[in-house]
DNA sequence: TCGTAAACGAGACGGTACGTCGCGTCTTTAT
DNA sequence: ATAAAGACGCGACGTACCGTCTCGTTTACGA
């Protein structure tokens, strides 16, 4: 990358700093590239050099707080995968209240939230957090699923890529629309009736 | 409403359609306060006198659409439901299949996505957005699944506020998402992954 | 005036207020439109809503401080005249020293250098002050030769457009170019050989 | 200079040519030094090394000009003077009719225009001009006038710094302010004006 | 003859001001 | 008397240049 050689690592570091600390305390709406490039002590013109909207720098900074967080707590960005062990059930609720806590971490909370709404309206942000942001996590719940599917657990006719949706949209919608309690026993009520059905047996 | 008596009804009229038809042509963040007035030959200071953001106006523009296309289509607006066919499986096959078709007309795509985005970003307007146009469809599908419920088609434990989820969710969120096709075969599927389960039976 | 009808006196003289001071204060060049407005209390689209350029502020600023400066002499806009007392010399040495206490005074001195020097780079503005600014006094000049070619103390082929610049020119170009004294003395000269030439008589 | 050794000449060639093109090309205020720069294929930094501001380029450049200009025309730099036939009005007027001739070539138009606009308002750039560029042909006008006073075609208490300001300065403010026509019958009349006065002899 | 230091091109950087857009409020004009 | 029309103070937009500051890369010197 000859072109980003000349890229200037300590304004990036501060512009996602001030661009998730601004989003955080003040909103998404209120928070202005002017406002982030104040707080990051950078001139706007390096904010519009590199990034292409408030979206984009708040993508961006997102990402990489995610990559920090998990390299914080150990793991290398790579080996992420969801236990299994042997008991899909138990496997997939122990995810989903890892989920639930992350989705409650006022550091994660109003960025992620921000990037949702904005994503539904711009189509290609929409794309990009799907790609970067989703597909990864979902790509993981796919392998668990065909694991299952393989050792007898999960019906072989299921297609995982839509069987995972049964949980996890849920989990989603109720997290956006703050509509009913968002807790572990909602996502174990979901990971049961999705895996037996609410038809009787 | 007395203090609704003296508006003028051209001017809401003139002011829903402006809305509408902005949004949906140029799309929600470049619809403005101002270009609403200005196509609806209207003052600001109208709009301002009786709604308190973009988003509210274009909420109840939406409301308002909803009314006169139920109306148009000659239903009453109070005798709403989902048919009990005694079948369960294909009655919520039928009304899943109408409401890809719903979200599918480009009259309802642009201003309810937009609405989607705000609710998920404004809190008062999302409770509002809930109220007003989510939780009626919701309660219809709630009554359907007790009715079920009675009858024996779904099992006696099973929460129908939860047990909705799992088909409604996903549909919405690969809508809100456009991360996969999003046709009739794939809320067939929903229906029956959700009434049956995952798990071999 | 339809059209002006709504514009706000009170942001005007604040404009021209500011404008001159910060002209003053500061220098022409370090003046801007930003800075107009923030010490005027007004919004830049005010602004820019009436005048098309730095230039042009300034330039209607001098001119209503020339009109102001005026009437608080004491005299209606219209009655400027050069005097007459037959004594054509005398005259024009009393009203080139009046111009000279003029161009020193600080509260126009900045103001003028400023506009004379955007003029020269800029036709338009230049057509404006040589019409609004310049040609009035010169008119008076002119009439004022006339009146003594009429008496017989100016030979009858001169032409007082011309004639005029003898004087008149070598004093603006001294304050432009500040490259010798500007005093009383000097401008005593310049009538003595304006009227009665260079060569031995 | 010791300090001058290392400068590239190729550059400084490239940077006059490429400010005096845009002077005359976009105007002085729209030319800027990226501009410069961009245009003479330089970096910015080897323009801020050498020159103080953009009209400090352009001074160097036009002094750069006219030396070019006069060496074309076979003169050494040095040898320039009034010429002295012993018909002081006829000199002058060629001389003058010389100098229209000169500040209509559009090569040194826009330059000479930008320069002294720039020089009225900043004072340090003012006296550079007058020194380099106006006082050499200043001086060679009183060295002109001082010999005809010797030869007794100019009153012996005519002091000849002033008496050539009755020529010359209306002939600069014509041409700054276009005010009226610029041609040879102009600087003819004002010659006679001038030597003979206004006044009946 | 070859290092080495300068001058160089390129262009990123923190800034300031630009001229525009839209906000929500306030005022005027014309029904 | 009630709106439309639109001026107002304000704040942010995205852009253009400013003058400074690295970056490698020539380039010409003097050791």
């Amino acid at each position: 990358m000859p072109v980003e050689k000349r890229r200037s690592a300590k304004s990036r570091r501060a512009i996602y700093d001030a661009a998730l600390a601004l989003v955080t305390e003040i909103g998404y709406p209120r928070t202005t590239i002017e406002g982030i490039a104040a707080r990051a002590g950078v001139g706007k013109q390096t904010i519009y050099r590199w990034w292409s909207s408030k979206a984009d720098v708040l993508l961006e900074a997102f990402l990489d707080l995610g990559e920090r967080t998990a390299r914080a707590a150990g793991q290398e960005p790579a080996d992420q995968a969801i236990p299994d062990t042997g008991d899909l059930a138990a496997d997939l609720k122990a995810v989903l209240r890892a989920t639930v806590d992350e989705l409650r971490d006022p550091r994660f909370e109003a960025p992620s939230r921000a990037l949702a709404a904005e994503g539904v309206v711009d189509p290609e942000l929409g794309r990009l957090i799907v790609a970067k942001l989703l597909e990864p996590s979902l790509q993981l719940y796919a392998d668990r699923l065909r694991a299952a599917q393989r050792a007898g657990q999960i019906r072989p006719g299921i297609d995982p890529r839509i069987a995972l949706e049964l949980f996890v949209s849920p989990l989603a919608q109720r997290w956006l629309q703050h509509t009913a309690p968002f807790d572990y026993e909602y996502t174990d009520t979901l990971v049961d009736y999705a895996l037996y059905g609410l038809a009787p047996r």
